[in-house]
DNA sequence: AGCCCGACTGGGAGCGCTCCCAGGTGTCGC
DNA sequence: GCGACACCTGGGAGCGCTCCCAGTCGGGCT
């Protein structure tokens, strides 16, 4: 095929230090700044690299060390989820952020659950990257269980399909939030408090779920028949108003699971003629910070910040990269619950 | 620091080729499928590797290929833009899908105008990746500039900042959509149109404005004074909107530069009094799947589909890959008008 | 019979880097 | 005065792959 126009001949390693008048060695030091090095030596090998425009071979370096310097944060949802779920974008924005502080590269990776997840555990087999985060809320996911066997470190975000152990996991306290929502209702003499849950296939919505319920069983309240599932969607969540407020039209307080089902269930009262709080309060999840304060009245929301979850994700991966033997554990992070004027 | 535990031994070709009983070079022809190698030492080999949990080092086989395998898609915005822009979203999805379909993996790089643009370009430099689609909507980003240096092949999404020859460039037709819409609000009868324009420090608003204007002179209309600009929020939409009704109570209809701001256009006529198409008719620009047909009204807006851009990007970008010498060409993609209720 | 050519195989080289080891200096302590 | 030891340097090996080249073999042609 013969040299390449363009081919413009990236100068190598060998070349700086031959510029720079040292050895491969000592520029390789320099540049990666060993101890043992001259003043003089890494001035002018750094000098080089400057004019000769260098840039150091990554897969020769990854070739040698094992490492790719590259995370893998893969998501694993249905399409259509992911184009409007606004936690899911904070978790890509914080997942660049948090790994390039520890000096790490993101790779993000879609794995839909119709779509073969081969391709997936290849990628991650490949040794395209030295670790992963993985979200895989839905229950019936077969990829958290095909993970198990990759030869790389693994951290979920949120409870792993299926598997209660030997996964580092870290999620947040979702039955402990909706426990928060809930007592903070009955505090302020709500008595017929409805909820909104999440789909039941996946297990954050299962504990926010439990939570409600044990909350009101605790307060000698009846949950009977006060629960209505939605699909995390903002239709869906006006849908499920509309049906809740049917069977109970004396009901006082709604718990949603989720703050965009929280804006659903706000337009379903409004249009029914509720005022809110003065009628039904309204406390969700996930707080989102451009939705929840945004709303109509502002919306009272149970906290989790998804930067937070991503940094302990980051830290475990990080100490797992240089400590293999480490425990699996499962991080619960707390949440707390913002007040606002909705209840 | 010793053999680690759990450091598992990953075989390499060569154990693949000893297993199969063949030689390195055969047990690399079967994997890539080459021809020149027998049926039964296909055979062999194929099941060796799948014995063995074999799966090819990318550095090694990088380093001497010189391909990753990897697309950089970078995304050049202030952190609070990306968040919530259903377009980017959407840009993530089909960077990602059509990249799958060629084989490609996508690298995805955030990377803020504030934030030091020096990563970004070492990275790009480092080998990691083959080529990179950049999106970079903003005149004043230092990156297009930057890139124009790099040495792997950049296709941009939307006119690059300020350069304009030497670029290889998909864009759509922002000021023929704008065309369209002004047009068909004419075509209604509509006599009093004004527009609320994007940032104007960004190619794609600038040209829909003019297309605005251009239009309404063309059609012997005055466009004096009838536009304001936002900030593509919803708030910013609403915003405008409102001052727009305080200096022209009587404008019959608006064209708004994006989905979000038309949502925040809405509510503004609608806590006005307006009758939406009946005293104001509005048509918008995107065509956001979500959004758009949701709307109350449904919005009319002129539709662009980031799939398509995409897949033309990657298009080119492939072509660029086996063909550096491909010449720098604007592509521009065409629009079409989505009619619905709000017009 | 000789020969050529296509089908197939194995070994060597080398991609660009890091790491190890052998060596060369200078400074300190006994 | 000479080992001990820090500081610094250069060369060799080798990471796991692909590609090139030199072979071997068998069948069809002259």
């Amino acid at each position: 095929m013969g040299p390449r126009a363009g081919d413009e001949e990236r100068p190598t390693l060998e070349d700086v230090a031959a510029f720079a008048g040292v050895s491969r060695s000592t520029a390789s030091r320099a540049l990666n700044d060993d101890a043992y090095v001259s003043a003089a030596a890494r001035e002018k090998v750094l000098a080089a690299a400057r004019d000769l425009g260098y840039s150091p071979n990554q897969a020769a370096r990854s070739l040698v060390t094992r490492r790719t310097g590259a995370v893998a944060v893969v998501l694993s949802e249905p399409e259509s989820r992911l184009l409007d779920d606004p936690y899911r974008a904070a978790v890509m924005r914080a997942g660049y952020r948090e790994l390039a502080d520890v000096g790490r590269q993101m790779v993000l990776i879609f794995s839909d659950i119709r779509e073969d997840l081969s391709r997936t555990v290849r990628f991650l087999e490949g040794g395209h990257v030295d670790g992963a985060l993985v979200f895989a809320p839905h229950r019936a996911d077969p990829l958290p269980k095909a993970l198990r066997l990759l030869r790389i470190p693994v951290v979920f975000g949120g409870q792993a399909a299926g598997i209660r152990r030997g996964v580092h996991v870290v999620d947040f306290d979702n039955e402990g939030g909706a426990r928060l929502a809930v007592e903070h209702l009955v505090a302020a003499g709500r008595r017929r408090i409805a909820t909104i849950a999440g789909p039941q296939d996946q297990s954050a919505p299962i504990d926010r779920l439990a939570g409600w319920r044990k909350t009101l069983l605790d307060a000698g309240l009846d949950p009977a028949d006060l629960a209505e599932e939605a699909d995390f969607t903002l239709s869906g969540g006006a849908t499920a108003m509309t049906a809740l407020l049917n069977r109970h039209p004396d009901l006082d307080a709604v718990f949603v699971a989720s703050d965009m089902m929280a804006v659903g269930a706000l337009r379903s009262l409004d249009a029914a003629g509720r005022r809110i709080p003065d009628d039904v309060a309204v406390v969700s999840f996930d707080d989102n910070a451009t939705l929840a304060p945004a709303m109509d009245p502002p919306l009272t929301s149970v906290h989790q910040d998804p930067r937070e979850q991503v940094h302990a994700m980051v830290e475990t991966l990080m100490q797992l990269l240089d400590d293999q033997g480490l425990k699996p554990r499962q991080h619960i992070l707390p949440v707390s619950l913002a007040v606002r004027a909705s209840s």
